[in-house]
DNA sequence: ACCCGAATGTTGACAATGTCAACACCTTCG
DNA sequence: CGAAGGTGTTGACATTGTCAACATTCGGGT
């Protein structure tokens, strides 16, 4: 059966390649990643992985698959264990999201720069986006139900906030920010200034 | 002289394959900019490129370097054009920032996505994303004194207004965010919910 | 236990690409 | 006008992604 884990020639080739990839990107970048020097690092040929993947896209889109699956469990989890006030909730998903850039930087290229990959529109990745982005939306229309948010378009207001997250993210794994900078004081600040103005509020506009 | 503008065998090169390049990453991406590619187009030979480049990477660099200037001079004269309340002329310029980048998807992937280039730190556009961001730095300083934002430290504010924008320019052109949604209105709902939380307010926080 | 087909893995080969070296051509300047 | 250097060309090579042909091993049916 194709499903998963065997043990044949390798063991099971397809899962060390999978990590060995992430291993690889995590060390030199997706441009580090060639066929031929996975093969190597793993001990078989430089063919041995088209028995698993199609191309070589095929394996960054499974490595890329598999960090959205990562991300999007942390949220969860970090979700489901919230306490403290609505809007408090909101920040840590946020500061949690950031997070998982900034400790995966070459995943999180991976996951939403184009350019590693090729140019076309990959339906596996989009859905994973998506899902991830509906996750946040979900989230937060049930803060604007419970009054700590404006209540606005759900759906804007979610890509303004992923804006804001992604942006502090990918600034940081693309190394804009200096990294003599704090990087949790700026996640703590974006996040509040983020939800500042997302925020309902009895006065003013 | 190695200048500029010169009129040999070709004509101009250097600015020709600017331009090409330029416009090859438009239609097709950095990944169908390819040396023998650009070389068939202006008709001359795959080799000639290396006469004004060292290398493609170097090629790729002026051509990043060239959507800095530009980047740089649209919110040059929109800040100098600036009329309205200090936090509408603040609002224009990060929308300004955003639409580049929606007009120019490509441009806007090679100046900040490391991934096109190689994974070394390139000084010239570090300096070239840099001086933006400076630019960034001396609005933000200038709306801080004149009252309309809260007195944070100017800098880490930037990055939070940064992020913002980058984030919606970046989701924006990777394709993240869904086509039929209305650009333009996310545009000014992102600028406006940043703004609302960067500014200064009588009562509490 | 044995055989067969499928699943895996290997080697050889090819085309595309970046890049260098050797060579040719044109311009400018003394 | 001749030398020197700037500019462009061609030939060649290493690297890489990928396919085809071939080899090996696993699992199941007899």
């Amino acid at each position: 059966m194709t499903t998963a884990a065997r043990a044949y020639h390798h063991g099971d080739l397809r899962a060390a390649l999978l990590d060995e990839a992430a291993a690889m990107i995590a060390e030199g970048g997706a441009a580090s990643l060639t066929m031929r020097a996975i093969g190597e690092r793993l001990g078989v040929s430089r063919a041995a992985a088209y028995r698993h993947f199609a191309d070589k896209t095929a394996l960054l889109v499974a490595v890329a698959g598999a960090g959205f699956s990562r991300l999007g469990s942390r949220l969860q989890a970090v979700d489901a264990g919230a306490r403290g006030s609505s809007l408090e909730r909101l920040r840590r998903l946020g500061a949690e999201y950031v997070r998982f850039a900034v400790e995966n930087p070459a995943h999180y290229r991976l996951m939403y720069g184009k350019e590693a990959l090729t140019r076309e529109d990959i339906p596996e990745l989009r859905e994973a986006a998506n899902a991830i982005f509906e996750q946040m939306v979900a989230v937060i229309e049930a803060h604007q139900r419970s009054g700590g948010l404006k209540r606005q378009d759900p759906r804007a207001q979610a890509y303004v906030a992923w804006s804001a997250v992604h942006g502090l993210a990918s600034l940081w794994t693309e190394g804009q920010i200096q990294a003599t900078d704090d990087i949790d004081g700026l996640i703590r600040q974006t996040t509040r200034t983020l939800l500042d103005g997302m925020r309902a509020r009895r006065r003013g506009a």
